[in-house]
DNA sequence: CTGTTAGCGCCTTCAC
DNA sequence: GTGAAGGCGCTAACAG
């Protein structure tokens, strides 16, 4: 592997000269900086970004961190988060947490081998992300709330969503709706189930804990919950789940039973994830402004690396998509 | 930010034996290593991860690049790379290509800023990925042929699947079965094709060039070509799309013009998305094994990475996926 | 077991 | 406009 002194010593100048040659500082002569330009490509040298990033402490890159990179949810979100970041000419890194303390995102984390983050796993610690962030290394939090000078939180309105979801019901006729939550140290799930009790209690529908069934944001602990409904006998009118997994794993559990939606039972989920549109009955559901999120992620990151300052708080709203999941 | 030579004053000892401490090398007394990670801990000393991988020439990490990373079509593949890189101690990062030359990818291939890469990307250039292969720098490609001794290739056997996907159709008595085109460009379109023209000729019935529609891999290209196919008027027993979006692309254009599946005409895919099972018919299509492709590609990564020696070559078969879009 | 020291490859003053 | 030299933070001989 040629290194930039190969280079000089090929194009008969010092190291200096080639290093400004090769980076494009008006320094050398236009003749020089030709004959340094041949003498790089006769030796197909290519810098070593490391050296590089350690003398300059700087690397043009920020990370995104997510608890699973396999995951389709977060299409649309990294979508968001690729457009900004390209076009603010840095690059961009996907990693996983997969693997707690010991994850390739801890490790970028804590090895600052980015210039920011943005974070939407729950299983990187607040601590962590406390420590990690500072002037020069920007986070951004989409999962959580992190009171620290460098560290901002980008949120989608879920109880708005969950008071959305509910409401929607509601005007539909349902009263008695149960609600199918995530896992309990969820933020997400205890916002749309703040929004879900909101919503009940301003249209005087009771709210009672027996409606409240726990599941974990997966399909198969919808599917399980919904069992536990359908088994408890006396079923609610419309059932909201916490995202649109659980309500899908709902869905076969009901039409397993042979309980028709929406003629049986209403059903909403929240997210919008793709499959959605495409399960029968096409579900009704909370859109989340996922590029959105992402795309205002990477303009913070942005903001802050440039010195500025900027609210350390946004909330993003969501958005009613009906389909046919719903008795009209 | 403290480095290792605060730790090392502030344990009184000397840098090399810091570093030793905090690697966990043999050769400090008990006594010492507990003065270091006393030290470091006070001083919230993180190591520089640049400095170190300079140092080393090895980063520990390997990169997987994609076009897109917001496919949806690569969990399953990300999957089996991730399980496979965390479990011999190594990171992965993910990065896209968008931006072809200027992109993330380009950067990590050219600066060498990962120990390996598995590239399933067209814009991509072969003769960049020849360049950058070297024997401490294994690349598998999994979307083309390269011949250079540091490229291996995975690749699903295509051909095959092609081959049984028409097969089924013809063993369900079809007879005029239509192919749906991937892009020109596309290696995987073309083997597709292949195979399903072998298996034409292998069982007597003919092909004729009016039989093929070109598509280019989106679903849209599948509800355009499906119309236009439909517009044609003489309507084909059976349509065998090369991937399974152009297929969904398809279903809905038949559904549009009250034009039955499988009753009317029977419709497989290539791909086994998980969409393809909730669309309405659920549809017949070909499983490739993707995740194994993944779990492969970094294995054999790590193989050449220990100084073995590997195949270059190496072709994953296909499955067939009954589901309801072939009449019986 | 511990300390001294020489780079890894690059960038960047500072003289010339 | 060019070259010499120091150092980014870390590791790994080598000596003691």
């Amino acid at each position: 592997m040629a290194t930039i002194k190969d280079v000089a010593k090929r194009a008969g100048v010092a190291v200096s000269t080639a290093s400004y040659a090769l980076n494009g500082i008006q320094k050398v002569s236009p003749a020089t900086v030709e004959k340094v330009q041949k003498a790089a490509i006769e030796l197909n040298y290519q810098k070593n970004g490391f050296a590089s990033d350690l003398k300059r402490t700087k690397t043009n890159t920020i990370a995104l961190i997510l608890s699973d990179l396999s995951g389709p949810y977060y299409s649309e979100l990294i979508k968001g988060v690729q457009e900004v970041t390209s076009a603010n000419g840095y690059d961009l890194i996907a990693c996983s947490s997969i693997g707690g303390e010991l994850s390739t995102a801890t490790k970028f984390l804590k090895e600052k081998r980015v210039d920011g983050a943005i974070i939407l796993a729950h299983n990187i610690s607040d601590d962590l992300i406390k420590k990690s962030a500072r002037k020069d290394f920007p986070i951004v939090v989409l999962d959580r709330e992190i009171d620290s000078e460098f560290v901002l939180e980008v949120q989608v309105d879920n109880i708005q969503g969950g008071y959305v979801a509910t409401e929607h019901l509601i005007n539909k006729g349902h009263r008695n709706i149960a609600y199918v939550s995530g896992p309990y140290n969820s933020h997400d799930n205890e916002k749309r189930f703040h929004g879900y009790k909101s919503a009940m209690l301003d249209h005087g529908v009771s709210y009672q804990s027996r409606l409240k069934i726990s599941g974990d944001f997966t399909r198969e602990s919808g599917y399980r919950a919904t069992k536990m409904l359908i088994a408890q006998q006396n079923l609610p009118d419309a059932v909201f789940y916490a995202n649109d997994e659980m309500a899908i794993g709902g869905l076969q559990a009901f039409s397993e039973r042979n309980i028709r939606i929406p003629e049986d039972i209403s059903v909403v989920g929240f997210d919008d994830i793709q499959l959605s549109e495409y399960v029968a009955p096409p579900l009704t559901t909370i859109r989340q402004p996922k590029y959105e999120a992402g795309a205002l992620s990477v303009h913070l990151i942005f903001q802050l690396l440039a010195g500025e300052k900027a609210e350390r708080h946004y909330s993003l709203s969501t958005e009613l998509v009906e389909r046919k999941s719903v008795k009209n």
